[in-house]
DNA sequence: TTTTATTTTTAGACTTGTCTAAACTTTTTA
DNA sequence: TAAAAAGTTTAGACAAGTCTAAAAATAAAA
């Protein structure tokens, strides 16, 4: 199956929305991501929906499929391998690569990404410092930040462990804290931002 | 003025049409070339004509114009610089490159090439042995050809010789030839094409 | 819980690039 | 050089992706 242009950069958008919220997405949350209208939205989604790229049901907000998934991770492989190209071999600056990466991305073939990649020593994040999948579509789904940069009402789910000192491992075993646990930051402490 | 990627086809093939050819093409040449039909054809070149890159009068077929060819030279110069980012970098063969290199040419920006062309080391001639248009849309007009294979009366740049012993460079060198020359074949002599 | 506001979908239309079929030119050939 | 053949253009239609305006459904508020 091949998608056009268009039809893969809805299913990043939704892709890179669903991330951000929960899971379902909603019309007009694509079209102010894609700059369009909310009925073309719904046309591009049905469209999506008969290729089981997305679950959907009407005004329900939808969702990507496995298959949905899978593409839409291996466009953000390609645009940010690009990136790593543009930044460490042609000299661009980190903030100058987006667009055209945009355009790179998608390039379709068997092998170039692959190749790419290897020429590019497998590097494991972009320019931006998010990390790249692999070709299976496995990806770090997080960006690492430290608790204490959160502002009160933010939440996150904690993915690693700075301090594994035993003490600290107890301290949060009493919190029932764990990895994949989500945390919402209630209050700071200014002195120290505990 | 952004051309949208088929136009971009459109004044790629009528460029070397134009060249393999005296100078006009006609309406189904071009269609043969882009696998389209002679009336798709048409349509496109009356578009292309009222962007002023194409001269055209009805049924008297269509040559580019000066600024229809710089953009041609530019798209040739993108893919002969992409074909040889995939052969020397990526590792292609050079008898694989040449659809990739058909979506990479139309990529848009105004310094990716350059830089391109800066890390390729500027070369010059493509993994075909085609030659590079410079930054500027000039280029070496020519298929390699043996001068012996000329006819009478034709005329030729010199931009490589077979033989470099030194007897024959200095026969060159007597006759004031070095590359770039401009020779003319005034007669040959049957029994060996001299 | 009924009314109001917001979101979503449908209907109809426009653009780009394509097609087929028919009309029109030009070229060839007899 | 007139009739036939070949090539070119026009007319009308279609698919993809978009839009505006209006209808339908959901969510919010009184």
């Amino acid at each position: 199956m091949s998608l056009s242009q268009t039809e893969e950069n809805y299913l990043k958008a939704i892709y890179s929305l669903a991330y951000a919220n929960s899971n379902k997405v909603s019309t007009t949350l694509i079209s102010e991501e894609l700059n369009t209208k909310a009925s073309s939205v719904t046309d591009m989604i049905q469209k999506l929906a008969d290729k089981d790229l997305v679950h959907y049901k009407k005004y329900q907000g939808v969702s990507l499929t496995e298959i949905g998934r899978k593409i839409a991770v291996e466009i953000v492989r390609k645009h940010r391998l690009w990136e790593v190209f543009l930044v460490n071999k042609l000299d661009y600056n980190w903030d100058e690569v987006h667009e055209l990466a945009e355009q790179l991305e998608h390039i379709k073939s068997e092998t170039l990404i692959d190749k790419l990649e290897a020429f590019l020593e497998f590097p494991t994040h972009d320019p931006h410092g998010d990390p790249i999948p692999d070709k299976n579509g496995n990806i770090e789904h997080h960006k690492n930040m430290m608790l204490s940069s959160l502002e009160n009402g933010e939440s996150i789910v904690v993915i690693g462990i700075k301090d594994s000192s035993d003490p600290f491992l107890k301290f949060l075993d009493k919190l029932q804290i764990q990895l994949g646990s989500i945390i919402k930051v209630v209050s700071k402490e200014p002195f120290d931002n505990s």
